[in-house]
DNA sequence: CTCCAATGTCAAAAATATTTGACATCAGTG
DNA sequence: CACTGATGTCAAATATTTTTGACATTGGAG
């Protein structure tokens, strides 16, 4: 569902990361780095901590909940 | 898997809250409350997003990611 | 002691997330 | 133009999370 949104894209695309690298340094795979920016599922807590971890930013700095949108 | 840590419990019981009103307050079964408090496996990151908001505090607040845990 | 609420366990079914693989598009480069 | 890297799409298989339901244990209250 999709209540969650998040800022991936923008922060890889300054960082100047692919999606395949930070699928390969997240440890997933593309199809997923994909689903999760294009908020087509709520990843697991795992993956967005290494995701965040990855992008070298609190959680929540990436992914924000409001529980009143659909996206 | 478990690489990350929660203090649900304890937070509910601060407040007083039983597995089953925490459950229904967030949306989810028992059964799921208890597993997460278990560290059984990993919540969805809506989920978690869940239970920190009905808890009233940040996600980063209960739930913490250790790379190099097993526990 | 009896009863009840809260917690825990187990297992199977259902739902959702993640992987795999094949292929399409688009922009830039040689 | 031909080629390549980055992104996107689709679908099926696999893995993980969540639900459902049934039952056990413990501690407190009446």
């Amino acid at each position: 569902m999709g209540a969650i949104r998040n800022q991936i894209r923008e922060m890889r695309a300054q960082r100047e990361i692919t999606q395949q690298e930070l699928a390969d340094r997240v440890g997933v795979t593309r199809q997923t780095v994909i689903a999760i920016e294009q908020d087509k599922y709520s990843p697991s807590l795992e993956t967005a901590f290494k995701v965040a971890m990855v992008l070298g930013v609190p959680l929540e700095q990436c992914f924000q909940y409001d529980p009143r949108g659909k996206r």
